[in-house]
DNA sequence: TGCTTATGTTGGCCGTACCAACATCGACAG
DNA sequence: CTGTCGATGTTGGTACGGCCAACATAAGCA
């Protein structure tokens, strides 16, 4: 992604002084860093990758659909995602022998190196973006993010949480 | 936009704790209460123009490219909302005497009309955000923001402002 | 005068997120 | 056992925001 700067000069003052704004900014912001550092260290990989190799290494091989369901992905971008994931050895799909019309999807050792270096590649984003405030304030930040997502949050797909 | 749920059964561990992961989600949440408002009330308009017409009406009229400039809106991008917005009379375009090559665009009266509309769709967007939070929070949330906001942002275009 | 810059416009690209349709397989009711 | 229903993986398409390239034209300046 070419870094999105989204502000010029100031938006409007009813605009800038909206929280919703701002939130956007600040999500511009961490895109373009995130994407910057995918760009930079992740051998094309980008957000879509991560939180699947994350998922996997965190609960285990999973079905295609099951880990739609856990990331929020949607199964097409799943198997998209997927099959870029599989042709360079980073996971593995075998055909389940219980429901031969399922896929268990595994991670693989080089699939776990490759997350460990994109795990660093996103510490340091965080730092970047996180750069202008204490620790102090940072954990304020991440406190009061939390209670807005919390709080909120349609949560749609509720099953087997 | 069909509102974006974006989480489903909680993220990996290593990316939900991550700051961007929730600016992320809190962004998405924005967008889609933002997008639902603009749809309920908003006539087919959306956030570029409503950027537009706040931009028109606090710092009078422009050219097209100053507009994008100031938005921070491409100039197509510009070009097509505009057309938009002219073809509901929200606003007017006229050649510019001295540039017979430049545009300026003008609100119109119902143009404002409709702006101060939106203002109230955008307030009621930002109480329903905000909702989890207190009068104090909100106002932590917001310089928190505005530190990470105004510490950053690579400012590519500098021009007159 | 000619060269360069700025403007508006058209058309296109990319990434994220969705949705619809399809063939296939399992499970379960009858 | 059969038929129906649901789930799965896959393909293909949509929408939207952001961005870029190219173009014709007008202004400004050398």
């Amino acid at each position: 992604m070419p870094t999105p700067h989204h502000d010029t000069c100031r938006a409007p003052a009813r605009i800038e002084g909206r929280a919703t704004w701002q939130v956007g900014r600040a999500q511009a912001r961490a895109a373009g860093l995130l994407s910057s550092g995918f760009e930079a260290h992740g051998d094309g990989l980008r957000g879509y990758h991560y939180r699947l190799l994350a998922a996997l290494e965190e609960w285990g091989p999973a079905s295609q659909a099951d880990l739609g369901r856990r990331t929020g992905i949607d199964r097409s971008d799943v198997t998209a995602a997927l099959n870029e994931l599989e042709s360079r050895d980073l996971v593995a799909r075998s055909v389940d022998p219980a429901h031969r019309r399922r896929n268990i999807v595994t991670i693989t050792p080089a699939g776990i190196e490759r997350l460990l270096a994109l795990d660093e590649v996103v510490d340091g984003v965080q730092e970047a973006f996180l750069a202008p405030l204490t620790a102090a304030q940072r954990r304020q930040f991440l406190a009061l993010l939390s209670r807005i997502n919390d709080a909120q949050a349609p949560r749609i797909n509720d099953a087997q949480c």
